[in-house]
DNA sequence: AGCAATATTGGCCATTCGACCAATAGCATC
DNA sequence: GATGCTATTGGTCGAATGGCCAATATTGCT
């Protein structure tokens, strides 16, 4: 579990605080954000303490960029990542079906976490915001793509991105109590709804949410943890 | 803002105990739910820290009645305390002015410390799977006798009310972190969606929600701290 | 090869927390 | 009015945290 001793090493600076954020956010998808701790990311690098305080004099920053880390990730790999090629009908689908195919799984916790550790960690606070705007915009432009492709329908793609958005965090504490009635109605809700706020028939995307690719499993997240 | 010191007075356990749940609730409703402590709630009462600790062994079962009490507070005011006379209609009209009124109000601060907190105080999370349960009972009531009095239109009331609970759990999120610019859309998403899940034309609720009744506030939760 | 910059170490401190416990004093009952 | 039950006190303990600092050793540069 832990990492064997280490002849003290030195490593490049930007290296090194890659490193520590990448293992920091592996800690905070696997425990949660409160056990987000100085000591517990420098054991799980094989490290004192006080090195990851050198790169992160604070800890709110720490959990930030904690944080930056593993929300990027996720939207990199449902946005950026996708093939190019598919529509944006398509693109919506895999979207939904990765959204909404696991109740409880780490990243909706890792959010809800976010949410509430915002009310005493401003720099965390601030990334939350960026990361929330950030998926408003990348959503958008999807949505707008496909308004301009004639698969969507909608008057205003920004709003549009943020209802559905909306929909999406409070599918999300559904998944995180783990209140598993009720979970699927309101699968079928979120889903309902998207499909007419992009004006869609609901069964284009109600089939997406309950297809079985990907195994019912989001797309990976690069962890920092070695095997 | 200290309780002046007061010569030891000895109350009946049931008394002392309503005591301490009143003042958690209230810290936990001012303070948020991380900052409840034995302490905390000592200093709030004027009284010794073990003394708490004597009522509640456990923090967890502190946190769970605090968070019962706040909840089921709120709940009842907006349920039982309704005037019998009401429309199922004018009744959710009134709901949803109370729920969508203020945006980063203590309650829904709350309930997202108490989603959270989830995670590791096992008391909390029955009780708020049990406050959940609540919410979605009194709503599906309302929702039922609505149907039944013609002014609502629903298959299944224990279903949309699930729905409309996660609704406004995604609105409670934009409230909680004063995402402002999106709240308002927001807003009207989940006034539009309660609507077509009742069966109503929106703007039989809209009106409802931008109505300034209640001086735009939620109703008064009883508060243990004398003023 | 020598040297200087600095990444890294090890240790320490003050704070806060939950929990526990013996002693004390207030209240009700007799 | 005396007495016993127990609510209440005051204090302590161990654990965990964030932050800070001087000493050390590693690395890249001259």
């Amino acid at each position: 579990m832990s990492a064997t001793i280490q002849p003290r090493k030195r490593k490049a600076p930007p290296q090194r605080r890659e490193e520590i954020v990448a293992a920091a956010s592996a800690l905070a998808l696997r425990e949660g954000l409160q056990s987000l701790t100085l000591r517990r990311v420098a054991e799980a690098l094989g490290v004192v303490p006080g090195l990851v305080n050198h790169y992160f004099p604070a800890v709110d920053d720490l959990a930030a960029a904690a944080f930056a880390h593993a929300a990027s990730a996720e939207r990199n790999a449902l946005f950026a990542a996708a093939p190019p090629s598919t529509s944006p009908l398509h693109h919506m689908r895999a979207l939904l079906r990765a959204l909404t195919a696991v109740q409880g799984d780490a990243i909706s916790l890792l959010w809800l976490d976010a949410w509430q550790a915002t009310r005493t960690r401003p720099a965390l606070r601030a990334e939350v915001t960026h990361q929330m705007a950030a998926w408003r915009s990348d959503l958008s432009r999807l949505i707008a793509s496909g308004v301009a492709s004639g698969c969507f329908r909608t008057p205003d793609p920004p709003t549009t991105a943020t209802r559905i958005l909306a929909l999406l965090d409070g599918l999300s504490i559904q998944a995180a109590i783990r209140f598993t009635i009720g979970y699927a109605t309101v699968r079928d809700l979120v889903v309902e709804t998207i499909a007419r706020e992009l004006g869609l028939e609901a069964t284009l995307l109600r089939q997406a949410a309950v297809g079985e690719g990907n195994n019912g499993t989001r797309p990976d997240i690069p962890s920092a943890t070695p095997p």
